[in-house]
DNA sequence: ATCTTTTTTGACTGTTAGTCAAAAAAATAA
DNA sequence: TTATTTTTTTGACTAACAGTCAAAAAAGAT
């Protein structure tokens, strides 16, 4: 005998319509940002009533956030992928640089996002369970790329004198955070001569991976092909753009 | 003779009163972020009306655009001080971190309005000239780095065949930013365990310098002393949280 | 068919950025 | 000094929008 839904019909219900207003209201962050449409616009794409959407979400900061948790919960599920690869702790670590920018291409709107997360009245604005969602999906980002450091020192793949595992997952994040939003902006793109800005987040990623002392060090180790089985194993359908930047 | 001074009384009257309004819009963006203050309040601590308000600024976004350029042409400032540090190349690389660092306590302002920045709307609400004046800034910030790259590369303290010298110098902005703001997140901050952010910040920029390879790297070189001299003769007054990281 | 409960609705409120006609102040002329 | 013109300042007003809530509609129970 099934046990018996969890969920009655009604709350599927309001369970599909929460689906069908957080589409729409990312769609309008990729398109228009967070300043540029408001809630009577979404209630009308959604057709509902205004009324309806705050039965949903405490306010408009509330609703953004739960998009951004939706796509922090694509990039633990990506990262848990790549992190499944099979090979050298290094590796394995260069699989996550790829999922990072798999996930910037998949999820455009998150960035830009993040960036209004750093604000507090954003943070006080938002309920007190969709904040915990949103960390808890941080926190699984966080432990993912941790443990293949912890990994990597178990191994002695690098060395452990200099660092903690989490000094070292935090050099990583940093880094990755950093180039996106720096190849982001338009002044500094032309400044640096950027063409491919992933590639320069990876290569950013390659740095801080040689400064940690990660073995195989770049210039002891040819990664083309690891790149390869990356994108064959762990990114069958990844975007154009990665192989665009080889 | 004297040649006739440029600016009127009136027009220097004009400025005057513009100060005046940054330095209370910088203390409420201190002190409350951007939403949790408005026009009117801003209006009432500098003693003059709304409408006056709006003869120096086109918008409220103009105004704090302007208060970051202040802040952003301070960080210029400095750094064009920590690059004359006479010593090497990384050790005046290693003068601009600290410069860095002591910006971020001096203008705590600096790194939650650079959030907005990413943010078109922002942006567009903003006057041309002042745009053009941020850029500028920014662009002074960039040159200086740079040219210590590039000197670096001439002299052979960097190696050449691997990046260009703008490469290696948004890779080092890149992590300063990235480091910068996850050391302000509390989520990460307890993860990693963090407790000097700005020792992070500059531990992540030595990274980078080691994956640069650019000499001497930090296993051959003790940086103790050239801390010290940085401190004394580049930021003689530098706030305390210098020194208390040591 | 009638009553009760739940859900939806959109007109309404409060807040705030930005405007502009009128008032005040300053400059100029008589 | 006084009258007139020009410039500057002012704050009441408008428009836009997040969020509310009493009334209407729909769903469910009897």
């Amino acid at each position: 005998m099934p046990p018996p839904p969890t969920f009655t019909r009604k709350e599927r219900e309001f369970q599909a319509r929460e689906e069908l207003i957080l589409t729409h209201a990312r769609r309008l962050l990729i398109d228009k940002g967070f300043q540029a449409w408001n809630m009577d616009q979404l209630a009308e794409a959604v057709e509902y009533s205004k009324g309806t959407l705050y039965q949903h979400f405490t306010s408009k900061e509330d609703l953004v956030l739960s998009v951004a948790t939706a796509s922090l919960k694509q990039r633990a599920d990506m990262f848990e992928k790549a992190a499944a690869f099979r090979g050298l702790t290094r590796e394995r670590c260069r699989a996550i640089g790829f999922a990072c920018c798999e996930f910037a291409v998949s999820c455009p709107d998150y960035f830009h996002v993040e960036m209004m997360l750093k604000s507090t009245s954003f943070w006080e604005k938002a309920s007190e369970e969709r904040r915990q969602a949103h960390a808890f999906q941080g926190a699984r980002c966080w432990r993912i790329l941790n443990n293949i450091v912890v990994e990597a020192m178990a191994l002695g793949d690098m060395p452990r004198d200099q660092f903690t595992p989490e000094q070292a997952t935090f050099s990583l994040v940093s880094v990755t955070v950093g180039s996106h939003l720096m190849s982001q902006e338009p002044q500094l793109r032309v400044q640096a001569g950027i063409t491919h800005p992933l590639l320069s987040v990876r290569r950013n990623q390659d740095l801080i991976c040689d400064g940690l002392s990660w073995k195989p060090l770049l210039r002891d180790h040819d990664y083309t092909e690891t790149d390869e089985r990356i994108l064959r194993e762990v990114f069958p359908h990844a975007h154009l753009w990665l192989k665009a930047d080889h």
